[in-house]
DNA sequence: TATTGTTATACTCTATAACTATA
DNA sequence: TATAGTTATAGAGTATAACAATA
């Protein structure tokens, strides 16, 4: 469709206060009435009104969450990693010897793709599974060298991704507000 | 895998000071060095480290993401919609005569995604399509009776869920700071 | 030639069910 | 029989390329 150019000029985010510049108030019903409306060209002039949902935490965490991944997979681009996996990199590096279980738990994947993400983090020779010596049916996780020589690189990617990704739109007080905003509300959750 | 309840043990949010109970500091080294770690059996004893990770937006914007549109889509079951679809239909409604490509930039979501949606709408009766006057390459977009109907549905629907997304775990207050963070967020990123 | 909407296709993330090997 | 891990498969969400109709 590529119209990068309008997209940029209708209401990116959602306005908090649907009506303020009293100006351009949309005729809503009038126009709802007569059943034909503005064309297209029309469009860069208008302003999208959201409603009730430019106050609602899906519409926000839906748009993020997106701009996140493709902000990391392009900063990212060379080591080609995603950021699940770099948080199943750290989480296998600093707990060595967890079971698959214990990561689908911790990261909040499930077992189908824990197994997965092992399997290819296996084929690029970065980790490696051990039977556990006391159940047989258990395996234990470990970075390879390679694996730990990833995981440097990804530590020093990681350390200022936050902030390129947010750039000057928030100050550092106002990240860590929301990181403990997020964290609280994570942790209370009903699932 | 099934193991829910070793999964709610298991540090559920990283915890923001890795080391904090000082009686269980993981022997990370030794275990390391020696190869063979705890069984599973151990696992609830344990506590995952996500070192760095436990401050990133990454991992609370993928699991908030995912735990709201889980919550909404049961919270919805009856009317069988999406957060997404719920979006769509109010900015429809609420700007009656947008074209496919408006849509697609309000809404974020491609033309190869919109035309989906629609085509969705239009065989559950929500919506029409009728070509434009000035351009008949355009579509303009209205909610029909029964769209408006569900628009109706669905306003009650919303109203009170994020509050019950979020439970007790925030206050109003809280809840208002992070979604004006989330806002502040989304305007000013760079995609 | 460029643009709107559409179709077809593919890739990622997630989820479920069935299988194996151990227990 | 139950559990840990695995495989296969399917479903959403997103993205790309190609096409038809129109400009």
């Amino acid at each position: 469709m590529g119209s990068k150019i309008l997209a940029a000029r209708l209401l990116q985010p959602p306005v908090a206060t649907p009506s303020k510049p009293g100006a351009a108030a949309r005729p809503d019903a009038s126009r709802d009435a007569a059943g034909e409306a503005e064309p297209a060209e029309a469009a860069d002039a208008r302003r999208v009104d959201f409603g009730p949902l430019s106050q609602y935490l899906g519409y926000y965490l839906r748009r993020l969450h997106e701009g996140y991944r493709k902000h990391f997979i392009s900063a990212a681009a060379d080591l080609a990693v995603q950021p699940r996996e770099v948080g199943a990199l750290f989480v296998i590096g600093l707990n060595p010897g967890l079971t698959p279980s214990q990561l689908s738990a911790a990261l909040a994947m499930d077992g189908a793709q824990i197994t997965a993400m092992l399997n290819m983090f296996d084929a690029r020779g970065l980790i490696e599974r051990r039977v556990s010596s006391l159940d047989a049916r258990s395996r234990l996780v470990y970075l390879t060298a390679a694996g730990k020589k990833m995981l440097q690189r990804l530590r020093k990617l990681v350390g200022g991704f936050d902030r390129s990704f947010v750039g000057e739109t928030l100050t550092d007080a106002e990240m860590q507000q929301l990181v403990a905003l997020l964290m609280k509300l994570l942790a209370g959750v009903r699932e």
